[in-house]
RNA sequence: CGGGGCGUAGCGCAGUUUGGUCAGCGCGCCUGCUUUGGGAGCAGGAGGCCCCCGGUUCGAAUCCGGGCGCCCCGACCA
């Protein structure tokens, strides 16, 4: 798997060859993660790591600017609490883990590891909220949450996950839904702005919705692979759990009602769509503004000229640092031509090289992930420079992904079209549908693709009939193979 | 839960068909010297419960039973 072409090594297995070998050796390759003794568990290493980090505080400043405060509730939660909700139980049984014991003794009552924290979360807004002057509540919290899988594989779909659960209580239906589509709006700026991702945004169908919902907002990213991914989800969840909970509150009107929540959460699963969206056969491409490392400086020292060629790099380094996410590969063990292919598995944006030669001409040369172009820039003056190439990645990263997205989302006016595109090309297709869930079962046995949603915006193309029964479409929708 | 693949040095693998100089290779690691603009070279060196348990046999990495684990692909989910 080592050997060289065209100047570059090859140790990650071509996208075209296998795409799912190849989303993992670039997992491994760029560092992200390794496989822990657990069955689909993983260790998230510091790089990877890093990059949830970044995502974090990406995202976290957006929920706090929307008046939002984090809070952390218990990972254990009594069965009894997850019995409540009928729908809820139903769809979260499956994949529970269960605690039996504490120690040597047997629990009275089983605990479950979170899968998600709307129960325990209730339970605790039914103490806290009585008057309509305690409301809105608006809280989130990072945690980790566990559900036993069958099938696991990095990022996409773990034992164990680390995500944001935002649970709001509100006194209106209105207010509610408005909330949950304010959210929905932070993730597809964050998602679109800070990650380069394009998506589109919609509305779940009653089979798609999170159980217990009203209704599920999405936002639906493409991967390279033409499957689709869901990359965030706001729900709507009526008063559902306000009735099983006992979240009432004494309104203006001396009436007692119970409140309207809403929830919305997104997940490490984030970074397995920025691996598919972005990365290459050379391995991990980031976006600037969540990359750990967003410059990497490496010098080539000659021995002779070492000293010189060092202190020159540190101090581009310090001036660097000041601005960006600068690392200094100065590794002596290692050649320049080593570093270059092990900067660009890990997918950082820019590169610096400086050498003898360019110390010389008072310059350095960058070179971007993406494309790979050399470009010498004076010495001066560098950190306005570098940022210019920093923006203007981030939007080639975006042009780029929107332009894929486009051009791979298609249309189709039967069941027998729609397989045709699934089975070639996959992607994005648009379709009319009656709005019966009998028709969404029988196109999905048919031909793998799920509705991933009834989009907010007009698709710019409309179905008239649906492509299942041929009946009136209510509505056009996007079809999807998804992760 | 179905289908496939795989467990031998840190990693990637060969060896298993046909039991016996079979504990091997590449990378990595350690030491030294020479190197440094796209994964450097030479020399020397360290490193193993061959996944686990049982069986067959004079003898098992290899054959037979039974476990366990991991990966991939499908169905369900973020």
């Amino acid at each position: 798997m080592t050997e060289k072409k065209d100047g570059f090594v090859k140790e990650i297995t071509p996208k075209s060859e296998d795409f799912s070998q190849w989303y993992v050796d670039v997992c491994r390759k760029a560092d992200l993660m390794d496989y822990a003794p657990v069955k689909g568990c993983m260790v998230i290493k510091p790089y990877g790591y890093s990059l949830w980090e970044n995502i974090k505080e990406g995202l976290d400043r957006r929920i706090k600017a929307t008046g939002h405060v984090n809070a952390y509730f218990p990972l254990f939660i009594p069965e009894s609490y997850l019995q409540k909700e009928a729908e809820h139980v139903e769809g979260f049984a499956p994949e529970v883990a269960w605690v039996t014991h504490g120690g040597a003794e047997e629990l009275h009552e089983r605990l479950a590891v979170r899968p998600t924290s709307e129960t325990i979360i209730c339970a605790m807004y039914s103490r806290w909220i009585q008057s309509w002057r305690d409301l809105p509540v608006l809280i989130n919290q990072w945690a980790n949450v566990v559900r036993w899988e069958k099938a696991t594989r990095p990022f996409l779909r773990t034992t164990e996950f680390l995500w944001q659960e935002g649970h709001t209580a509100h006194r209106t239906a209105e207010e509610a839904e408005e909330e949950t589509l304010r959210m929905l709006e932070v993730y597809r700026d964050f998602v679109e702005t800070d990650l380069s991702i394009p998506v589109v945004v919609g509305r779940k169908t009653e089979g798609e919705k999170f159980a217990g919902a009203v209704h599920t907002y999405t936002i639906e990213a493409l991967m390279s692979d033409g499957r689709a991914l869901q990359a965030a989800t706001s729900h709507n969840l009526g008063q559902h759990f306000a009735k099983v909970f006992d979240i009432t509150f004494l309104d203006q009107d001396d009436q007692l009602k119970h409140v309207w929540q809403t929830s919305w959460g997104m997940t490490t699963r984030i970074i397995g769509a920025l691996i598919m969206v972005h990365g290459d056969d050379r391995g991990l491409v980031l976006p600037p503004k969540v990359a750990p490392i967003q410059v990497v400086i490496v010098p080539i020292a000659p021995q002779k000229e070492r000293e010189r060629v060092l202190a020159e790099a540190r101090a581009l380094q310090r001036e660097l640092e000041e601005h960006l996410r600068t690392h200094l590969d100065d590794r002596d063990e290692y050649t320049p031509g080593w570093k270059f292919n092990e900067w660009e598995m890990r997918g950082v944006p820019l590169r610096i090289e400086i050498g003898p030669r360019d110390i010389e001409r008072g310059q350095v040369v960058l070179v971007r992930r993406d494309g790979g172009a050399k470009t010498p820039v004076s010495r001066s003056g560098l950190v306005d420079v570098v940022k210019g190439f920093l923006d203007d990645i981030q939007k080639s990263r975006w042009q780029k992904a929107k332009q894929f997205m486009e051009e791979n989302t298609r249309t189709a006016g039967s069941v027998d079209e729609l397989k045709a595109i699934m089975e070639d090309k996959r992607g994005f297709v648009l379709g009319g549908w009656c709005g019966e869930g009998s028709c969404e079962d029988a196109v999905k046995e048919e031909t793998g693709a799920t509705i991933r949603c009834i989009p907010l915006a007009e698709p710019g193309w409309k179905g008239e009939k649906c492509i299942c029964c041929g009946g009136h479409a209510s509505h056009t929708v996007y079809f999807a193979r998804a992760y």
